[in-house]
RNA sequence: UCUACGGAAGCUUAACUGGUCUAAGCAUUCGUCUGAUAAGCGAAAGACAGUUGGUUCGAGUCCAACCCGUAGGACCA
């Protein structure tokens, strides 16, 4: 029989029965086999790290990959689900260093890579278990076991592959950069790490003199960095820009016009200039501790000088900025490079060396001084990027040599390639990625450190290079050991990692080729995931060109617009002329219910083992994808979850329990055959319509990635329309006659209402929809599913629109007649004569229609439609501008202010006649029935309500036989409560027996047969003494009355 | 400085292609229904829709400028 009481196990405790069963059954890899290999919806897995522990965000991002998922394969693809597992790069690394106690970089190579690297891969799989345990416990389905791994020999091969066919395109080269840097990691910092460490610093300001050769004339440049002075090349003046030379403490300097301001004392202008007139100009080096071996110190020209600080001519040191060094490679400038990659001069400074160069500041601005090169000195406050993880250590720009890709090449691709894919939301196509692509910059692809994919390319002395795409070709080279060449195919162990392929040589012609040490930037390993995962094109080379590129879904976060979503799109441009993913969902951050970000500094993070442990899985996914957009920032609030999680899943479980408790009592099993629509009550092909309508919509939503809007789709659904008006109306179908067909067909219906539901819901709460599906299955094998996830999606039948309409309008008749009842203090208890209602023409015959619907709802006795000609009716009329504006323009507010003054005579004609015309300021104007909103008033002196249209009222005059039979109803109504207090069946039969006022007694006579149905009463009789069974004091209305009731043994 | 998103009731959000007292939920007060529901229904109160202009007969909606918030990018000699 139907189980009952699922409402009361907690939902923690019936998930994990749930998980239990999904995972004895291997419910999941049945849904995967059952559908055909032909039909497949691909899908990729952004791999996460597995060094850090999952938080919240990760759930939201996981439950829209399961639930896009999920549905597809419920519509009949194939949805493989492979994991996956970043496991290179910078993170890693940072982690071991702090496990190891290493401080900096250099101390690296003395403990020794080999073991430093063991460390790395020992580290990677750290949280892995809490990983795979929160996958599981929120129902995410992928395949675990076989996640790909980005460390694996094959893995790392198919990114060989693809760097090497990319190095043969001739679209990766090597070239210097100016790159910030954390001079104490002596590592690259990408410029998400660099806006960690923005802060307000104090720096010095200098303004120093740079005399021109030949003249005692003096070029005055501003600087914050005194000790890039050093590596001075050139000097930078804006073409345009309009230049003074002065006199001023008895010197002659030239600087911006516009900038006179920072000049000490006073000044006398002797010559004004242009900018451009001064290009060319040669002066003397500041500080002469580097020799050029190219034409350098004079002046150039560039676009970025500016007049906004400083004094208008911009120092060039081409290492150490990247205006500058993009300047150099314009004027063939020399660079010079007196500093280390930790920061620290060399030894050519002689002064200076070995200094950290911002410590050298000081002294430096001192011997300016002393050389009289010094124009002034001040300290700016601004700020400037700090190591996040030194936050003592200031940034340095440093130019360094790396490895880029060309993606600049391929841009104009990208950009056209990214015009076809469905981004959730749009404006992160457009926008955010898309600007990205515009304004696309070659990819630094190099890094130099230890634990990553390493760069397949081989080197000679004379600068000649190759690239390796395979195991195979790797095992052309060889390996040095005691002075012998043992070739790599015979080497126990080949680790396409550090130490191991650096060893490896290969000769060609006589010459030897030596790996360039770097390693790759580990987001290409994500990027290459299409393919890596597939070991393509070693392995699987047809299976992936056919089915599994590219995929026709991703999501993720939006921090990955830049990371992943980038790179895949990137590599699948420049390798397969291709995109990547074809549709993606982009999820917005979680933040906390104050909308700050979380972090575990404010203590404001939420846990996901917690939540589940509190709430669910279910709850959780539900809440992240109802509550907002996840596209949307998401403010995470508990109560909001427990909400939610109130409505829907109790109004879900209820109405399952409402279904079951009679279903059982009734022992319906869905055994009869399916009664046919039509001869179904009007209510139960309304609640179908409904349903099918719901289907529609909700496909129509999914397929479009709007998963919010199906999953509130059904929430309404759901609540209003099948709990709160289609159980509610039908209850006493259930509960009262003997089985016959009418009943039967309430129950055909609720059960394919609820089946459908949990059809529906399974993408968005597997568990609760497994859960009920089940129980609903496992009694009436309807479907030979063992699983909500392996049925097929529900097939939406007929839609009846007018039926609906006709519902839409009782309904609307009932909420009046309630809100008129509510205005004139009386009970819906209390019975009343007559409602009367006016409506439009078209509507009529849906209030006709659907009269018994709405006597009972707001208990009257009868209804009458009330014609537009009675004269009880006072009628005023309303423009409607959707019509008249168009139809008048200008003039539609005078319209607009006659038609709201119509007379009833002439609404009566415009009702009749479709037509009336009148005159306005000496016009002829003609309107029709079209052009107004005609509003129905009461003028009787009876209680009205209207709205749209629609105006009810009712008649408040209550006759002894109403009043009795209100007395009738509070009398039932008292003794089901104690029914309930006292814990009674629904099905126990009663005696009661009471007490009161005459009146009370006389009205419980006349409906005695009626009580006695209600309640289940064998006996109602009255008696001033009460015993046994229960009793309690009641009033009703002005009357008191005991009342006892007692379970009569059958 | 650029780009995107957002700014509405105490809070969270909704409103298709512009249509005239902007809607719902939560919270508050009062009332009410119930033989499924920790639910439902009704009433009261609560928003000059960030500001200022413009287009239009009509703007929460379209356009422009600005202000505030969030995220991202550029720059910081």
């Amino acid at each position: 029989m139907y189980k009952q009481g699922i409402d009361k196990i907690g939902y923690p405790e019936l998930e994990k029965n749930i998980l239990k069963f999904w995972k004895e059954n291997s419910v999941f890899e049945k849904s995967v086999e059952s559908r055909p290999k032909e039909k497949p919806f691909t899908f990729y897995e952004g791999p996460p790290t597995a060094n850090g522990k999952p938080g919240i965000h990760h759930v939201i991002s996981r439950t829209l990959k399961d639930l896009i998922c999920r549905y597809k394969t419920m519509k009949g693809f194939r949805v493989e689900r492979k994991a996956g597992w970043d496991t290179h790069g910078l993170p890693v690394e940072i982690e071991v260093e702090k496990a190891l106690g290493i401080k900096s970089k250099s101390e690296i190579p003395q403990y020794g890579v080999e073991k430093y690297n063991k460390a790395c891969r020992d580290s990677v799989f750290k949280y892995l278990d809490l990983w795979n345990e929160m996958t599981e416990r929120m129902g995410y389905w992928i395949d675990l076991d076989s996640a790909y791994v980005t460390l694996t020999n094959d893995y790392i091969e198919s990114v060989w592959w693809a760097l090497k066919t990319l190095f043969d395109k001739g679209l990766i080269y090597k070239d210097y950069k100016i790159v910030p840097q954390d001079p104490k990691s002596e590592t690259v910092l990408s410029s998400h790490e660099l806006a960690l460490g923005y802060r307000e610093t104090k720096d010095p300001s200098v303004y120093v003199l740079f005399k021109i050769a030949n003249k005692d004339e003096y070029f005055l440049v501003w600087t914050t960095t005194p000790w890039t002075l050093i590596s001075n090349v050139a000097l930078a003046v804006g073409a345009d820009v309009n230049y003074v030379k002065v006199i001023n403490k008895e010197k002659k300097i030239i600087l911006a016009k516009d900038l006179l301001s920072v000049l000490d004392e006073e000044y006398k202008i002797i010559e004004e200039m242009k900018g451009s007139e001064l290009e060319g100009i040669d002066y003397e080096q500041l500080l002469p501790y580097v020799k050029t071996n190219k034409k350098s110190f004079f002046v150039c020209l560039g676009d970025f000088v500016s007049t906004e600080d400083g004094s208008g001519i911009v120092h060039i040191a081409p290492a150490f900025g990247a205006d500058d060094y993009e300047l150099s490679k314009k004027y063939d400038l020399p660079m010079l490079q007196p500093v280390d990659r930790g920061g620290k001069f060399t030894d050519e400074v002689i002064d200076f060396k070995g200094q950290f160069v911002k410590d050298a500041d000081k002294e430096i601005i001192i011997k300016l001084k002393k050389e009289d090169r010094l124009y002034k000195k001040e300290t700016i406050v601004h700020t400037y990027p700090f190591c996040w993880r030194h936050p003592d250590v200031p940034v340095i720009y440093y130019a360094r040599e790396s490895w880029f890709i060309k993606t600049t090449s391929v841009a104009q691709k990208m950009v056209e390639l990214n015009k076809s894919i469905k981004w959730q939301p749009p404006e992160v196509g457009t926008g955010r990625f898309g600007n990205w692509l515009e304004e696309n910059k070659d990819w630094a692809l190099s890094r130099d450190r230890f634990w990553a994919t390493p760069l397949p390319i081989w080197i000679n002395d004379d600068w000649e290079m190759f690239a390796v795409g395979s195991i195979e070709e790797l095992k052309q080279g060889f390996i040095e050991e005691n002075g012998k060449r043992i070739p790599v195919g015979e080497a126990e162990n080949i680790d396409l990692h550090k130490p191991f392929v650096d060893k490896v040589l290969f000769e060609k012609d006589g010459k030897i080729y030596k790996r360039t040490p770097e390693l790759i930037d580990v987001w290409f390993d994500s990027g290459s995931m299409p393919f890596a995962q597939y070991h393509y094109p070693f392995e699987n080379k047809e299976w992936f060109e056919k089915n599994a590129f590219p995929a026709d879904f991703i999501s993720e976060g939006i921090d990955q617009t830049r990371g992943w979503f980038y790179t895949l799109h990137a590599i699948a441009s420049m390798l397969f002329d291709n995109v990547a993913f074809k549709n993606i969902i982009v999820n917005e951050l979680i933040l906390d219910k104050k909308g700050l970000k979380m972090s575990k500094a404010k203590g404001n993070t939420v846990d996901p083992f917690v939540l589940f442990e509190k709430y669910g899985a279910d709850a959780a996914r539900w809440y992240l994808v109802v509550n907002s957009p996840p596209w949307r920032p998401t403010l995470f609030d508990e109560d909001g979850l427990v909400e939610v999680q109130r409505k829907f899943f109790g109004t879900l479980l209820n109405t399952y329990s409402f279904f079951a408790l009679y279903a059982g009592i009734d022992g319906f099993k869905y055994e009869e055959e399916q009664i046919a629509l039509e001869k179904r009550e009007e209510i139960d092909r309304w609640i179908i319509s409904k349903l099918n309508s719901l289907i529609a919509e909700y496909e129509s939503m999914m397929d479009d990635y709007n998963v919010t809007k199906a999953a509130r789709a059904v929430s309404e659904f759901t609540i209003d329309y099948l709990s709160n008006w289609y159980v509610r109306r039908c209850r006493r179908r259930f509960w009262k006659s003997e089985m016959n067909e009418n009943k039967l067909s309430a129950y055909q219906t609720l059960y394919e209402c609820i089946d459908t539901i949990c059809k529906l819901t399974a993408p968005f709460t597997p568990f609760i929809a497994e859960e009920v599906y089940q129980n609903l299955n496992t009694v009436t094998k309807k479907e030979s599913f063992i699983s909500v996830h392996l049925a097929d999606f529900p097939v939406k039948g007929k839609i009846d629109r007018e039926l609906e309409l006709k519902m839409d309008t009782a309904q609307n008749i009932v909420y009046l007649a309630r809100a008129l009842r509510a205005k004139s203090n009386l009970k819906v208890r209390q019975p009343l004569k007559k409602l009367m209602v006016v409506v439009s023409e078209d509507k009529k015959d849906a209030v006709l229609n659907m009269k018994d619907v709405i006597l009972e709802e707001v208990n009257i006795k009868s209804l009458e439609i009330l014609e537009n000609e009675s004269s009880l009716l006072n009628k005023t009329a309303k423009p409607n501008f959707k019509n008249i504006g168009p139809k008048f323009g200008k003039i539609v507010k005078l319209i607009a202010d006659r038609i709201s003054r119509l007379s009833i005579e002439e609404i009566s004609e415009i009702e009749k006649e479709n037509n009336l015309t009148f005159n306005l300021n000496g016009d002829e104007i003609s309107i029709s029935h079209d052009d107004v909103e005609i509003i129905s008033k009461e003028v009787t002196g009876l209680l009205v309500e209207s709205e749209g249209g629609t105006t009810v009222a009712i008649d408040t005059e209550l006759s002894d036989e109403l009043i009795a039979e209100g007395l009738a109803r509070e009398f039932v109504n008292r003794i089901q409560n104690m029914r309930k207090d006292a814990g009674y069946e629904v099905t126990d039969k009663i005696k009661v027996v009471y007490s009161g006022t005459n009146k009370l007694a006389d009205a419980i006579k006349i409906f005695s047969n009626y009580i006695s149905a209600e309640t289940l009463a064998e006996q109602l009789e009255y008696s001033e003494r009460l015993n046994g069974g229960v009793v309690r004091d009641w009033k009703i209305g002005e009357h008191n009355c005991k009342i006892q009731i007692e379970k009569i043994s059958t």
